[in-house]
RNA sequence: GCGCCACUAGCUCAGCUGGAUAGAGCAACGGACUUCUAAUCCGUAGGUCGGGGGUUCGAAUCCCUCGUGGCGCGCCA
């Protein structure tokens, strides 16, 4: 907003100094300076075009300052300092009229304009072999965000959860559940090594046996009533966060019974780049910037999990979409550059094609490490997590970091109602800001004959509540969620810091500071609610 | 052996599309409740940005190399 006033004001003068000059204002950087004595704003842009222009950047910046400020009325101050950066001071005045704007229209702020072209995001797609736990969280904590964030930054996206319900893990999932119901009926059957040995699997057991007779043990039946039942529990997991997809992709409907992965083989045939070997039918992903080729179909003419795969995201794109999204557990990242490649010899898509890896969660209690349960052999579940930790502090605490970092969650951090946790910081910011709304007895701001407020922290949280706009393009841009965590959590201590330094109630400039804090309120609840994080009114 | 990710304060991490004296939270230490919610605030201290080279006006950031750790390298999914 005021930063693209002095770019502009740069570009004008940039463009009087030097006509014959091919510039864009995209080429000029503003930043936020560091420190008051740099004032509000700078630009590097005299070390930046001191060699195109041939002038020593020092004379750059005082030929620019002087040019300025003729006929200027929106800086308190421009000056400019070795090596060459200029610096704005901008008037608080402009600063107010800002906020104003902003006050105006708050429920959309932040937001971008629609952009073209629809995205498909795909996130979580466990297994439905057994229950949510703690890595899916963390994707599925960092997905929703990215879904949340994406769409308000203008996009048009689809969430979508492909359910891998083909093959030999539910082959085994169904068997592993008939033993489990055998068992119930007294036959003495070893589980085998490779089965799914987890609890959960006693408990669908007694459930399927109150259903339906001892004798009735089809395969197909026991495969899908498991399967069946682990989704709805998957669904309902993510339910209990705040999840919930727009589409759920079948593989063995959409892709092995619909013949699409016929079609597929096919055109990669057309596109001769499959060969056979050693009695299997093999991809050229290597000519096509992967390491190795690979195979689609075995020995055994079943298909692999990898032409599933390629037919899925062919589908993807086949179905309208733009640019495609995954985010995924970094124990699959040596499957992008395959699925890249073949793409590339597919469609030529693979660059629209984009990649969030997820890197491992530890949870930590007194230091420890215990996301595997000893006793049962299984990973901590989010049932087990959202039992002792608050969904508001799991959402927000699996974003906080950029998601290409492995991440430890801190159990006896998460439990504390203090400092040491973020989510309550924020959250009692919001609620601070409530009481002292509803205190002031006013319900309708009045935005006429405003005083001009002007203290440094008062300009500073206009300055970071008109920053807000610019995380919300950095977070969407860049597909990374913890950028506004950390925003929001600098944002609320600003605001803290404030309230204990400035009395707002029975003080001056009151209207003026009631649109303040109003417009940070918002901006804080509308931040949490893109992580989908709640924001109680009081606490 | 090859590939991906990481390495920044005692701990957990931002910053990485090159900019000014490298930031935050926690922990440590010292202060602040007749005051709009102390789940808060103010202050002090804390650094060879893993090591070494290079690129340039300028490098935590880009390139090369080495080291450490995590994860992958199936006719499994």
């Amino acid at each position: 907003m005021i930063k693209k006033i002095i770019k502009e004001k740069i570009y004008q003068t940039v463009n009087t100094l030097y006509s014959d000059l091919q510039i864009n204002t995209s080429d000029i950087d503003i930043v936020e300076s560091k420190k008051i004595e740099h004032g509000d704003y700078a630009t590097n842009f005299c070390m930046k075009f001191s060699k195109t222009l041939n002038q020593k950047p020092i004379d750059l910046a005082e030929l620019i300052v002087d040019e300025i400020k003729k006929n200027d009325d929106f800086f308190d101050n421009v000056d400019f300092i070795k090596p060459g950066f200029i610096n704005f001071k901008v008037k608080a005045s402009i600063f107010n009229d800002t906020l104003l704007n902003i006050y105006r229209t708050i429920d959309s702020y932040g937001s971008g304009d629609t952009k073209k072209g629809k995205i498909l995001l795909e996130y979580v797609s466990a297994n439905p072999t057994g229950f949510l736990h703690l890595g899916h969280l963390r994707n599925a904590a960092v997905g929703d965000s990215i879904c949340r964030i994406l769409r308000f930054y203008g996009h048009d996206v689809d969430s979508e959860y492909y359910i891998n319900d083909f093959g030999n893990q539910i082959k085994l999932l169904g068997k592993s559940l008939g033993i489990r119901v055998r068992n119930l009926h007294g036959e003495n059957i070893e589980m085998p090594e490779d089965a799914y040995l987890g609890d959960y699997l006693v408990d669908i057991a007694k459930k399927y046996s109150s259903e339906f007779s001892q004798d009735s043990l089809d395969s197909d039946k026991l495969e899908n009533y498991a399967k069946d039942y682990l989704l709805q529990e998957i669904k309902n997991d993510l339910a209990s966060i705040n999840i919930k997809f727009d589409n759920w992709y079948s593989e063995s409907k959409s892709i092995h019974n619909s013949g699409l992965l016929d079609e597929i083989l096919d055109k990669l045939s057309d596109l001769n780049v499959l060969y056979d070997k050693d009695d299997a039918k093999w991809i050229k992903t290597s000519e096509y910037g992967d390491s190795n080729d690979w195979v689609l179909i075995k020995s055994d003419k079943s298909s692999t999990y990898f032409l599933s795969d390629i037919a899925y995201h062919y589908d993807k794109f086949n179905r309208g979409y733009d640019k495609v999204i995954n985010v995924w557990g970094s124990d699959h990242h040596s499957h992008v550059s395959r699925l890249k490649a073949s793409m590339n010899s597919l469609n030529n898509k693979e660059k629209n094609l984009y990649f969030v890896m997820i890197q491992f969660v530890r949870l930590l209690k007194d230091g420890k490490d215990i996301s595997m349960s000893k006793r049962s052999g299984q990973y901590t579940t989010i049932k087990d997590l959202l039992s002792l930790v608050d969904n508001d502090v799991v959402r927000f605490m699996m974003v906080t970091r950029s998601s290409d970092t492995h991440f430890d969650f801190d159990l006896d951090q998460c439990l504390k109602d203090s400092d040491e946790n973020p989510v309550f910081y924020i959250q009692y910011a919001n609620a601070r800001i409530n009481s002292i709304i509803k205190k002031s007895g006013i319900k309708d701001l009045s935005t006429q004959n405003l005083d001009v407020i002007d203290s440094i922290k008062e300009v500073g949280l206009i300055k970071a509540v008109i920053d807000f706009e610019d995380v919300i393009k950095d977070s969407a841009e860049n597909l990374a969620p913890h950028k506004l965590t950390f925003y929001l959590q600098n944002l609320a201590k600003e605001f803290h810091s404030y309230y204990k330094s400035t009395k707002i109630l029975n003080n001056d400039k009151l209207m003026t500071r009631l649109i303040l804090i109003t417009t940070i309120k918002s901006v804080l609840s509308n931040g949490l609610s893109l992580l989908g994080v709640s924001s109680p009114e009081e606490m």
